[in-house]
DNA sequence: GCATTCTGTATTTTT
DNA sequence: TACAGAATGC
């Protein structure tokens, strides 16, 4: 099979994927292949009889980990794979936490918060310590413990009022045994450093490491990764500097430098030949990105067509531009028999998004959205979540209380002070105060609140023992639903929006049927509601439902395009403040040049049609604001773009002498004697099948 | 304790 | 526009 790779592959490529030995830095271009190197490579690996439990392959999401195992799986189609560990950096420090968090003082049945929890427990522990004279952004407040915890930050003059708080924050994680989002990354690090045999484990467990889209790691992920690796040596990263588009979360193309430090011995490869876009496109690309001064020096190119200019269209406001975007898609799709999914439509935040659905619902073109709010992060689901995670762990303050009094039940402001009260007193969580009052221990409460708090702690107890039971556990959370009557509760709260009802309903039984679908999975070695709360929690949309359909049109954010490619990509709102956005030049000169890379991926995301468009007005929380195109489109060589005339829709007259013309080539006279296109699309169709 | 109305704010990108 | 949190009334 390994010399059947070079006919497959370049000459680059194929030194990529067969050199096994030491470390190795291959720097690719958009475009040129990488997944494509790194599935042969791991092949070659698995080829060369080394042990698949000692092959790590870390990938940036979760999607990307289930694409890398697929293609996997195509070569080694004989072999059992469930030994091969291809995951996220989150996953893996998931996995590390599970196996030895014991030592750091964890439960096993800790749980995993996301920014929303997160932010909750600051806004609790803001009201417990009575901080509420200083700022209470806990928006920002979470973001900077982030920044903290991850080192892009240190203690300095400015931020130390909130030292206090983020102790209490991190001791309070622990006592409700809960880990953040950070800690997944930053407590392995810990954890080998403080446990050396922890750490020698799994040196000697994955002695061959790779790593995709290293340009987007963190300094704390690269630690993690450089403690794995520094003793066998075998590791092989693969990144494009000009792609990484993630620094606001601590990535830092330093580490490419870090890379070449620590591991001095390395080979390195650079892959320039790109196989996805026509000419014109990639040297568009190629002169924007060379307008930033910090990056290494790369030249894509390749052996394919000019192709057509990219278009640009100049709309007057967002609505025209929603309809041009999903009237070209409808067109091209019928006339150059485009497949839908072929057709990336890219925005830069993920509020512009909605426009554009509006729009392909109106022409009904089905699409498909990813990036944005997660499945498992609309409010509804999250309430569910909320109970499982209880049952799960009741120990878990904030999901307690989020669920306490939803639906309602009586357990209100007065109660859930009694409450507190009660857990402060006996230094316990709240689960184990609700417990002492239930069970009349704690004596001064009114008897219409006990019975309400006790009721609510018979039915935690009572769930808590069905599910845990080791029974199928998607019955009974179907049960728990119907029996808080949250169907009702969601129709109490949402009669003003009659459209919104439904779609919480589908949400709640979808997580019921993610649920049993998770423990139905024959693939799935080790069921349970620990293991299915922690993966729901790395876990977004796309990774629990529909794949890949054929019939879609792909609509999000530029963050989540990387990576994807498609025939035709439509970039919209290429406006001055959104690209670049207005909020990444707040904070110096690096940002611009993050968002030219950001506009670079979205541009070389297109195979071989490039569209961009900047409307003239666009309504801003509801207000009509004038805005300029994106300066970047001024970095574009000129004589590669064309500006987009509107379609004209042919004139009623015209239509029928298409009609006619029609008719006389049919072999049966057809029934209607006059036709009426009344859309654009289907007009200009007609004139272009006559000629 | 709960529902309704009013007010202010918008906070980019995601594991 | 859209949504959360406070304030008010039952």
């Amino acid at each position: 099979m390994t010399n059947h790779f070079s006919t497959v592959l370049n000459s680059q490529q194929y030194e990529a994927a067969t050199t096994l030995e030491g470390p190795l830095l291959i720097i690719a271009g958009a475009g040129s292949g990488k997944t494509r190197v790194i599935t042969h490579r791991i092949s070659t690996l698995i080829n060369s009889g080394i042990p698949l439990s000692s092959i790590l392959a870390v990938t940036f999401t979760n999607k990307a980990a289930r694409e890398m195992m697929g293609r996997i799986r195509l070569f080694n189609q004989r072999k059992k794979l469930n030994d091969l560990t291809v995951c996220t950096f989150h996953a893996l420090g998931l996995k590390i936490l599970i196996k030895f968090g014991d030592l750091l003082g964890f439960k096993r049945n800790f749980s995993i918060y996301d920014q929303t929890d997160k932010q909750s427990l600051i806004k609790e522990l803001i009201r417990e310590l009575n901080l509420e004279s200083e700022s209470t952004d806990t928006w920002q407040i979470s973001a900077l413990f982030s920044a903290i915890k991850t080192s892009l930050k240190s203690w300095n003059e400015d931020i130390q009022q909130y030292r206090a708080l983020f102790n209490e924050y991190n001791t309070r994680l622990k006592l409700l045994n809960v880990v953040d989002f950070d800690d997944l990354i930053v407590l392995p690090v810990k954890l080998f450093d403080s446990f050396p045999d922890s750490l020698s484990y799994y040196q000697n467990k994955f002695q061959h490491i790779m790593v995709d889209e290293f340009q987007d790691t963190s300094s704390r992920q690269y630690e993690l990764i450089k403690l794995l690796a520094v003793e066998h040596r075998s590791i092989c990263v693969v990144g494009d500097d000009d792609q990484s588009i993630y620094s606001w979360r601590g990535a830092s193309i330093e580490n490419i430098a870090k890379f070449e430090r620590d591991f001095p011995e390395r080979l390195e490869i650079k892959l320039e030949q790109n196989y996805r876009s026509m000419r014109n496109i990639l040297i568009a690309a190629n002169s924007l990105i060379a307008n930033n001064k910090n990056r290494k020096r790369k030249e894509l190119w390749t052996k394919g067509g000019d192709g057509d200019h990219i278009q640009i269209f100049f709309p007057e406001d967002e609505r025209q531009e929603a309809d041009f975007i999903a009237d070209h898609i409808h067109s091209l799709a019928i006339r150059q028999r485009i497949p839908l999914n072929q057709f990336g439509v890219l925005v830069r935040t993920n509020n512009l998004m909605r426009i554009l659905e509006e729009a392909f619902r109106r022409e009904n073109l089905p699409y498909r959205v990813s990036g944005g709010l997660s499945f498992f992060q609309r409010k509804e689901v999250k309430d569910i979540i909320a109970y499982l995670r209880v049952l799960a762990n009741p120990d878990d303050n904030t999901n307690l209380l989020r669920i306490i009094n939803t639906p309602r039940r009586g357990i209100g402001k007065k109660a859930l002070e009694s409450i507190i009260e009660t857990a402060e007193k006996n230094s316990c969580s709240h689960f184990s105060a609700i417990a002492l009052i239930a069970e009349k221990e704690q004596t001064a409460i009114n008897e219409k609140m006990r019975e309400s708090i006790g009721s609510f702690y018979n039915l935690i107890n009572q769930y808590r023992e069905k599910i845990l039971s080791g029974r199928k556990m998607a019955p009974v959370l179907q049960s728990l639903v119907e029996i808080i009557e949250y169907r009702a509760f969601l129709f109490q709260e949402y009669q003003k929006s009659a459209t919104a009802k439904l779609k919480y309903d589908y949400n709640v039984l979808g997580l019921i049927e993610s649920l049993a679908y998770y423990e139905n999975d024959p693939d799935n070695l080790e069921p349970g509601l620990f293991n299915y709360l922690n993966m729901i929690s790395l876990a977004n949309q796309e990774d629990s439902t529909e794949e890949n359909d054929q019939h879609k049109i792909n609509l999000m954010t530029i963050h989540a395009s990387k990576g994807l490619e498609f025939e035709v990509v439509f970039i919209a709102a290429v406006e001055k403040d959104i690209i670049p956005h207005i909020r990444s030049q707040e904070s110096g000169e690096m940002n611009i040049e993050e968002e030219r890379r950001l506009f670079y991926v979205a541009l070389t995301r297109a195979m071989s049609k490039l569209y961009l468009s900047a409307a003239a007005t666009r309504k801003k929380h509801g207000k009509v604001i004038e805005t300029e195109p994106s300066p970047f489109i001024a970095e574009l060589p000129e004589e590669l773009l064309r500006i987009q005339e509107k379609e004209v829709p042919v004139t009623p007259d015209q239509a029928d002498r298409y009609f006619d013309d029609l008719k006389k080539l049919l072999p049966v006279k057809p029934r209607f004697d006059t036709y009426w296109p009344k859309s654009t699309v289907l007009a200009n169709f007609l004139a272009d099948l006559i000629g």
